[in-house]
DNA sequence: TCAATAGTGTCTTTTAGACATTATATG
DNA sequence: CATATAATGTCTAAAAGACACTATTGA
């Protein structure tokens, strides 16, 4: 094999961590270091270490980057991009995840990353993205509103237990739409395996309301019959 | 930096190929050249050269193992795979695709190429499977079942103008089930742009039996409603 | 003719959606 | 009391599934 075909190349973990905040659908995103994007956002990302798996990357991107250890996030693989030119600095070829935790209460302790609303990516009051970041944005953002559908990835945004209502919400804020909530309660309860019952009631909101039943994630990974959107 | 952290990995393509034939699903498989895995079987793989993209290694891995040249065929990534332990010679980053081609009438024109039954795989019947194979062939396989379902990658099985006897043969193998083909077709042609007519019709089998209207891939990608496993 | 496949019609069951009603909280 | 949220009930429309029936071929 030639010298100009060697098969070794730079392997990078990309994260787009995903969360509810404000009921709205927000991303993560940091100020990277290199010099040719200055000025631009990026997603928190890694090069792999020779001892490390991916996943392993994965978190230490959030934690180096973020100061956000989350070891209980949910963490899954977007895809991988490895187009010759995405990165002036040379090849790399990134492995995208797509990482999904139940609200944060505050923003990150860290000064160079910030959530950003999902709906403000790509206008002017969202970020200027660095490299492809846009597209795997994009692609999560779609992988994220996909699996909402016919997996039970809702429960990975919420903090059990939690109830009917709190799910609800999320569905509406990744989807943008506005969902009936006595439809969603028959359909979620029906659908096998989705969430169980837990103890207790939770507390009515600061404008009162009838307290609401408790629910923790049930065992099923894909959904029957699947939670379509309207 | 440490030299014991050195961010370079060798980067390989894998390819999952399958494809119906005999009425069955079926998945490529080659025999690697590598000592450490000689009597097993793998898919068509090579690493990737760093002038050309992922896909182009994908093609490139199925012309140079299996000399099938199938610049049309339908190819998407599966996942990444990084596992420190999967190749017992030493660390390698495989991006795994999934190919889909229609039904090709021969075998592969290539001594150590073949196609086995996916149904096979895994029992004495099958093929002994390399590295961590049998698990990217599990994913891929569940892959497609899935994506049966939701998109309409039933087409890319099927060369046009295909019938819908043809097409639903396709969900029979993939799925492993009968479906019952008057409500296979209302279906089919009740979902938005899945399917548009073509001209003519089909002539019968060997065994007789109406003419089939002929059909080609609509401008969907994704199925509204979609096509639910029974 | 029969057997096989394509395509249509019809009926029943199931599911989705709209929306009214009841229950239990806050102010 | 009014208002807000949770939970249930009811009705209708749409979809899924079972299956009879017609249409057109080969043997």
């Amino acid at each position: 094999m030639s010298a100009a075909a060697v098969s070794t190349c730079a392997v990078a973990v990309d994260v787009a961590l995903l969360t509810i905040r404000d009921e709205r659908l927000q991303l993560l995103l940091v100020e990277p270091d290199a010099p040719a994007v200055a000025g631009r956002w990026a997603l928190p990302g890694r090069r792999v270490r020779d001892d490390e798996g991916l996943d392993a990357t994965a978190h230490r991107a959030l934690d180096e980057l973020a100061s956000i250890q989350a070891p209980d996030a949910h963490l899954q693989q977007l895809r991988t991009y490895g187009d010759l030119t995405r990165d002036p600095g040379g090849r790399v070829v990134s492995v995208a995840y797509l990482a999904l935790t139940p609200t944060s209460e505050d923003p990150v302790d860290h000064k160079r990353a910030r959530f950003w609303n999902v709906s403000d990516i790509g206008t002017e009051r969202g970020p200027e993205l660095a490299y492809d970041h846009d597209r795997i944005i994009h692609d999560a953002v779609e992988r994220a509103r996909s699996k909402l559908e016919y997996t039970a990835l809702a429960t990975a945004f919420v903090e059990p237990p939690f109830t009917l209502g709190e799910l609800r919400r999320v569905y509406e804020a990744v989807w943008g739409v506005a969902l009936d909530p006595a439809n969603f309660r028959r359909k979620v309860v029906s659908t096998a395996d989705f969430v169980v019952e837990a103890e207790g009631l939770a507390p009515p909101g600061p404008e009162g309301g009838r307290p609401a039943k408790r629910y923790r994630p049930g065992t099923a990974h894909r959904l029957h019959p699947a939670m379509l959107r309207p």
